[in-house]
DNA sequence: AATGAATGAGTCTTCATTCAT
DNA sequence: TATGAATGAAGACTCATTCAT
């Protein structure tokens, strides 16, 4: 109920690091795989091979440690798009349709919690402008790092449905393993040629 | 291995057909704020004005009411794509592309039930292959009416990810909701000029 | 809760007899596989071909079936022993340690149903006395038609022990039924051996 | 098919043993008063002096504590007939038959429970020929010990044949506390006579 | 009489969180 | 710090019984 998660304790000491990184891994598992409400703090710290109570040594509650696992996967969002963003200028649109697309399917894993978190926690949720604008405004940085003419407005209201575009590349991906074709062939297609219109003299 | 969820049961009296109906419509609020896991029975039955017991008698468990309102789903989107592809032929790119958002934008309140279920449902999660390829196959059929020479294969690739970019339609209005402009017209742009190139003679 | 059952309603005509008939038949295989609290009214009615409605029109109460069905068999158990009553006399040991067996080989089914509802039914347990006395009583009456001489306490003594060993001939039968051996007719010989004892001059 | 319970957790501290141990005999207690399908597991906690989730920690549900229960019974009843096994040997037949019916009256607390349980829970029924077959064939043991000449299939017959007539004791034990005489006399006749036989040389 | 919808108390079971050891 | 036992509110689901049609 209450918004204000606390934020989790900084561990002090290698063995705590060591700790924490595992609890991150097996939250991120979990929640993947059986999303936030059905995912159980017994079963995240089993997978971690601790104990309930270590677990909540470093998170105080659930909502904690999804939020932790939330800003994990936006700075390596952030991480990867800041990458782009400094090699964007004089990129062709369909070099730059490849890196976006590309940066969701390495990051699936990530794109998987993330989703299963964003519409359940409370804390995520309100603080909704945050997370969700970040990346859309560093994407924007990437168009106007590919095209500095680019207006800001105009930047952010592509931005918006590129994001909205690239991130339903890992159900493309998983619909490819499940024997389609060409699905996230024809992704790019579409975004190439929304890039060649946003970015062309 | 079988997870057969028990189906609903049809009412078979005037009284039981109100009720049935006024239980879809509770549990698809209800589901489409909360998501499946964190939506109640109980809650549903009350906003319904009904008792918990007559919830059970005509849904006998959660995942059946989910199932029966995710295929109302289904019926409600392909009822529209029928309709748009009866009148396909010979409309400009940019026309068809409005009635694909328009679609979505018009169904938004299915839409939410639909995503809130779609991944959490054991039932639809098994089934997955009729809904999700059920939507895209009528898709596929809208593109095919507007250029029978398009190839299969490409009709339905193409169905894929414009099936995609339309289910994001929702966000994109919440987002204008919230004070954004010109997502929705950027995405119709998007999805123009991905039809011109592939209706194109 | 209430201790006293209310009674089921007589049917009057020959239809309402069919359906009481197929009532008792359809409680009773319930109540024999699921045990007492298990049975539901509910799928006793199914079984039977019948509404729910159609079963309390009958039977007011879960309770007042099981009593019928108790009462059921407790008369058939009191017909058959007083038929063997009446042919007792002069009957060697054997013969009569036979009919006592095949009586309850004979009435196997009625018997399961009536293990299921004897300590669970209150009604039942309240009127102890009158359905397990009578049954014991009517196997007292059967060695006194054989030796007339016999004390009336020793008959009863008897009787409870005899009684309560053919009560188990059911699951002897079904024992030999998954492939053991002699079982049943092990028992005779421990009843015959004991006939002869109780009832030599 | 797999109806496989999940089974007991053992207690890992001290004060874990001593709640296993209550919830036991409270379990116990309850299931023999009220049947396995009645009794309820609230009712087995407070009894214990246990919380509910105090009750799951240790038994997962309540067909895990049945069967622990059943077990507890079996355990109970082979440590004795090991040790009248051990002293049968030259024992008379009515001395023998004393020891047979002694073990169910003292052990009767424990025979309610498992009675209660034992045409009720699956996990039982399904694995019915150990248990059943276990008490059974430490009864043939006893016999053989009793008189080593004895051929294993008659060891067996007659073995079954005395377990159901003994496993009658409680009620033959509760009817004279109702006011009976010489029930359990009776029955030691009667088992005496068919021991004298049996054994015989 | 027959039918089936309505009710809601009561059960089992789960799980986040706290705390003693 | 680490561990695991304790707690109890909450939720899914059941079912005997009642009643309107």
């Amino acid at each position: 109920m209450s918004t204000e998660a606390q934020t989790a304790k900084e561990p002090k000491r290698a063995r705590g690091k060591l700790r924490v990184a595992a609890l991150l891994d097996a939250g991120s598992a979990v929640f993947a795989e059986k999303g936030y409400e059905a995912a159980t703090m017994t079963e995240i710290a089993q997978r971690a091979g601790a104990s309930i109570g270590s677990l909540y040594q470093f998170f105080p509650s659930r909502e904690a440690l999804a939020e932790a696992l939330f800003n994990r996967y936006v700075e390596r969002m952030v991480g990867v798009l800041e990458n782009i963003a400094s090699r964007a200028a004089g990129l062709p649109p369909a070099r730059l349709a490849d890196q976006l697309v590309d940066l969701m399917l390495d990051l699936r894993a990530d794109r998987d919690v993330a989703m299963a978190l964003f519409n359940s926690v409370a804390a995520i949720v309100e603080s909704r402008k945050p997370p969700r604008y970040i990346v859309r405004s560093h994407v924007a940085a990437v168009l106007r790092a590919a095209r500095p003419a680019l207006g800001e407005q105009q930047a952010i209201a592509a931005a918006m449905v590129i994001t909205q575009l690239i991130k339903t590349m890992p159900v493309l991906a998983e619909a490819e393993q499940q024997g389609g074709r060409g699905f996230i062939a024809e992704a790019r297609r579409m975004l190439t040629l929304y890039l060649e219109r946003i970015l062309k003299a």
